[in-house]
DNA sequence: GACAAAGTGAACCCCTCCGTTCAATTAAAC
DNA sequence: GTTTAATTGAACGGAGGGGTTCACTTTGTC
């Protein structure tokens, strides 16, 4: 009982932090949305900032579960690649992680922990991943990449190109362009890091 | 003295809001950097939400006038890469940019508008510039680049990389990372689209 | 059933802030 | 010098919200 109010609570309060900011955010709404009193939020937690806090860390949990990166270890380079980006740009383009990011972003600079929790939780878990990936695909003659980390980051990014900030700005999601991304992304990196024949 | 009035408090109005969002600016604050009266901004505009449009219109022209794409038209094309990227990647990577950038994005679901305006006065404008480019470079015989969209994006989006993200969650700048993302991402570029010698 | 712990609703204090009103002041125009 | 307009400071109303107190109720335990 006490569990499942408190985590009622930071889901709430998840859900609302998210969609309206910190500061737009009032406790009263988010315990009349938890269906809990006031006062039992500030006997849990004392007070806005930690609350704030408890939800951020429950939403990089959450994202931590659910990034689990399950690259097939079988198949043509190219399709594995591709199999992955699309993965990953499905992943960043729901409207959730679009709002989480903006929130993060925003909220920073007053909480400044909270960008650095983010990019442990999400990004960096990511590049770590694929960066495991990409050194495979090396060990085994698939690919000739002389950086990895560059190479991460180079494929990422052209799998979001400017997807990612029209989608943080407010423009629709347009699955096709991100589809055709990924495919692009896919023959630039090829093209680049594809290992010589000898 | 009407007009320096006016473009000091939304100058004043730009700074607050883009500092602290536009929750948590309060006028009287703003009113006070001015060096004006509270009553003063009320007669000039309406209400806060004018002001905040007034203030992200400012600052969009500010965007526009300082992003000028004076490309290099001559020297090897690997150069002239080089030096739009590093241009890109310096002009994206100021404090004041990547601010901007966060609370378009927070203060976007309150002002649907705002994202859009902006799109239109930064990104927009600079991938037009640097499509232009590539045409150019296209027509010359240089490149041989099938999608110029997407080539286009593909080029921007290698040379941020990562570190817009890192910015905009608070990580501090690295020149040198920078610097790497944006010649790794001339080298890609080239492997990519190179025009085949006939 | 009795007791203790947790939860609840309502009221309260205090603060911030938007937006308005108004008399007093300044500056400009004629 | 008088009139007209803009500006200012100060005060006020009203709303919202953080955080606290307290008497009351629910829930769980022994």
């Amino acid at each position: 009982m006490d569990d499942a109010k408190r985590d009622a609570i930071v889901k709430a309060a998840g859900k609302s932090f998210l969609k309206q900011g910190y500061a737009a955010s009032s406790i009263e709404q988010i315990a009349a949305e938890a269906g809990v009193s006031k006062v039992t939020i500030y006997n849990h937690f004392g007070g806005k900032r930690v609350l704030f806090e408890a939800a951020v860390d429950r939403e990089c949990a959450r994202i931590r579960n659910l990034l689990t990166f399950q690259a097939a270890d079988d198949g043509p380079i190219r399709d594995r690649l591709r199999v992955i980006g699309e993965a990953m740009v499905t992943f960043l383009s729901r409207p959730e992680m679009v709002q989480f990011e903006r929130r993060i972003a925003a909220e920073m600079e007053q909480h400044p922990d909270v960008g650095k929790a983010f990019l442990e939780a999400g990004p960096y878990r990511m590049k770590a991943a694929f960066s495991a990936f990409l050194e495979q695909a090396v060990a085994l003659g698939e690919l000739d990449v002389p950086n990895t980390r560059l190479a991460v980051e180079q494929f990422v990014s052209m799998c979001k190109g400017m997807g990612d900030m029209e989608r943080r700005l407010g423009v629709p999601l347009k699955p096709k362009e991100n589809l055709e991304r990924v495919i692009g992304a896919v023959e630039v990196f090829l093209k680049a890091y594809t290992a010589k024949a000898r």
